[in-house]
DNA sequence: CCGACCGTTCGATTATCCCGAATTTTATGT
DNA sequence: ACATAAAATTCGGGATAATCGAACGGTCGG
């Protein structure tokens, strides 16, 4: 799936972890589909599946294997670990309620955009908004805000990582075009996301910092063309993030 | 921490896992600290950290470790892996505006109750409930409904595997009274705690099931002694709870 | 009641992980 | 700015520990 022609360290963790992630993929299974599928035999599968269920990492029912609480808990850890995480889940919740459009709050984690928080109102977010998952920072309206406000440094070693994949015709795709684009988003306030990671796909982002140069992560809103390129409602809508932004530095800083 | 006289399974993969939650235990920490902490050459514990790095299980900041997004993704999988779960969200919200308490749904895995949502209007919960953590299933209103509706032979399973431990000194400790309790439960349709578990804490509980017999998981309101035991506001919550977790049947069946 | 399938257990072989020392990088204090 | 210290990371040999295949036992279907 992912490029992994490197090292590949310890072998017997990754493994391990490969049975997680097929277990996430196929929504639980049961031994001898997963065995087939990593070809390998089955009882070494049962191995490290018996190891993983002591740490409830995985849960058995009859001879049906799926992910466990434990990953719950540490996942959850995750996005509790900073005071900045834990207070922007009631904001991305009223940014909204002010705004009427899906929400997110995310962070940067290892050069890449990770969704701590979303709301929309319906049923849960479509997949490419899931919790946990990683977009790249330069082709959504969080990660441009956020980059916006890195250390030149930073975003060079970024870059190096993980490239500019273009992944619309819209997508930032070179390095100038990306410096060029950040300086934008310092003067306005606020970035833009116009089609660059999903066809129809629009929204404005702003990042939240506990104080200059010290980024927590960032808020957007996102909706289709008509919601948010009209100049009045982009005009409306960065300001209505913006406030929200303000209000949640403040808060933040008082806590 | 937990009884590990057992077999212990693979050694590696328990390594890992080891040092996933020593991460979780400090909030992250730095190659020697771990070191010196689990007693193993850092050059070991600075592998464990490469793989796990490489699947995003921990990301790096400078020489500083933390649990990292793939784990939230992971673990919010388990949330979402059945329709009923990601139905029970809203629910739980709508409970607690309508019961005015802080309102949970959990689910049983591997013979514990895991909390799935937990609304609170408040900062988000208590350490007991925060998400993925796991209570025993004798000692929680949620706990004790979903047992009232699991064949007797699972109830014998899970006595057996986890005991009856008495947190406080109104825990039910003996197999006859969790009958007694169990079938009483099945009586009036809801299940209460009372101070069960940790002192002061009272709750009311509903399981919740996709067809008689089958036990999607459960839905609970805790607060004060005050707001719960006396006989009218219990009756009168039982019937809140009672009312959401029937409509939220009804639009299982219908989903 | 019998047969097939699947999960689990067990022991030997060898690949692989652990360790301790060497190296490079980062931080600190003068 | 330099020297010193401490930490992170890399590296290779030796011994442990994971992998494998076969045998066992349980369960479902005919």
């Amino acid at each position: 799936m992912t490029d992994d022609d490197e090292p590949a360290g310890l072998k017997t963790t990754a493994t391990s972890i490969a049975v997680l992630k097929l277990l996430e993929e196929h929504d639980g299974a049961r031994v001898s589909e997963l065995a087939e599928r990593m070809d390998k035999p089955k009882s070494t599968i049962h191995g490290h599946l018996a190891t993983l269920k002591r740490e409830q990492f995985v849960v058995q029912e009859g001879d049906f294997y799926s992910l466990g609480p434990e990953l719950l808990r540490l996942g959850n850890k995750v996005r509790t670990r900073d005071t900045g995480y834990v207070l922007a889940r009631t904001f991305t919740e009223r940014l909204f309620e002010e705004a009427g459009l899906r929400s997110v709050f995310a962070v940067e984690m290892g050069g890449r955009a990770v969704f701590l928080y979303t709301v929309s109102g319906e049923k849960m977010g479509w997949a490419h908004e899931q919790l946990g998952n990683r977009l790249y920072l330069h082709n959504t309206a969080v990660g441009k805000a956020i980059l916006a406000e890195l250390p030149e440094r930073r975003v060079e070693q970024i870059v190096e990582r993980w490239g500019l994949p273009g992944e619309t015709e819209n997508s930032i795709t070179d390095r100038e075009a990306l410096t060029a684009e950040l300086s934008r988003i310092r003067e306005r306030g606020y970035a833009v996301n116009r089609a660059e990671n999903f066809d129809e796909l629009y929204g404005i982002g702003v990042a939240a910092t506990r104080k200059p140069g010290d980024v927590v992560g960032g808020f957007s809103v996102t909706g289709p063309a008509h919601a948010v390129t009209d100049p009045d409602q982009e005009a409306e809508l960065a300001r209505t993030v913006r406030d929200a932004v303000t209000e949640f530095e403040l808060e933040l800083s008082l806590a």
